[in-house]
DNA sequence: GACATATTAGAACATATATTCTAATAAAAG
DNA sequence: CTTTTATTAGAATATATGTTCTAATATGTC
């Protein structure tokens, strides 16, 4: 019972996307948000609790998005497939990238999360630090602090390096950065000894 | 002639600097900053025109600051060394490695600059690109694109990304990256034709 | 010592924006 | 057809914060 919804719960996250990935977290007001797709100020409040609420659902998205495909390449390949996952990843979704990679969490989420969505962020961040691990205990044949360092760096940061100066300028990045990428996750994940 | 000064520009800024570095540019209230130093917020605009210079004179102080050495490390030696400088700058100045490698330029300084000051930000920028291709040049015996961006990557974003996760932590980086940033360089830099 | 002025001092003001509140609507249930 | 209620609708409110304004205070100059 009650009035037809005119809105729903995605709209209003596909519009903060939008608007966070254009402009940046700051210019999502919720007045820019309730314009961005016709709909009140009011209506916001009626499905989110907080503007910080809202972004964070911004956030799990996105994070997830990223995530389910790192993690199986992570699973099924021998690392460099995940470590090439951010460049394509970065290329299929310019606007979610923009948001994952060029701001940190709490920009996005000022204040403190419900208790429900922090545990989703923790899965999230849970799952990737086993499939790390797990990919570090395959490749090295242990997973000490300074095998678990290396998978990071390798698979993890320097894909994000060889990506963010494109994303800054808005551009996808080119093919190019995947030659990159792949020799210096040959010379990191090389064993030592 | 006059009342003599209780505080001066130099104070403000370090001010914003530690404010900026310990809780983000957002908390950089004019308030916060006169608190800081026990000044009154009027002294904030007797020294500076806005927010935004105040913020600037931060971005412009901090970058000198890294991309001095960095040039000079650049000029003289053979890459490595230069590539190698990210890491210990960063260790030698915990702050100010926050903010310059934490936040973009827009989200220091939101609106635009006063001219003079855009010349000095340009000024940095500029010698920047002239000593990478200068070094592109020297080590390719060419400075196309190509050579241009696999020189960036490999002595400006690996680095940078080696050490961005301890600076999200707030600790410093530890020498083990050093290590990390030395084989993917030389991985990268080791010519392929 | 009186004056001019650079600077401190902090109250007042303007504005942007998150949040709340009250009312209007429309659809389902009986 | 009346009642109930989920939702739209947007005005009103509260608050934070950049900026401006007026006054007080020292210090050098005559």
């Amino acid at each position: 019972m009650g009035r037809n919804a005119h809105f729903n719960n995605e709209q209003f996250i596909d519009a903060a996307l939008k608007i966070a990935a254009a402009q940046g977290p700051a210019a999502v007001t919720i007045a820019a948000v309730a314009g961005e797709i016709g709909a009140p100020v009011g209506s916001v409040y009626h499905r989110f609790l907080s503007r910080d609420v809202l972004m964070a659902e911004v956030w799990l998205r996105v994070a997830a998005s990223f995530q389910d495909e790192f993690l199986s390449a992570l699973e099924k390949g021998e690392g460099i497939e995940a470590a090439l996952h951010t460049p394509r990843w970065v290329r299929q979704h310019s606007a979610e990238a923009r948001i994952l990679l060029l701001y940190r969490r709490e920009e996005l989420v000022a204040g403190s999360w419900p208790e429900e969505m922090k545990e989703r962020a923790l899965g999230i961040s849970r799952r990737l630090d086993a499939g790390i691990t797990e990919f570090a205990a395959r490749t090295f044949g242990k997973a000490g602090r300074e095998e678990i360092n290396q998978t990071i760096f390798a698979i993890i940061d320097v894909p994000y390096a060889a990506v963010l100066r494109y994303i800054r300028q808005g551009k996808k990045p080119p093919r190019a950065v995947e030659e990159h990428i792949t020799k210096a996750f040959n010379a990191i994940m090389r064993r030592t000894k």
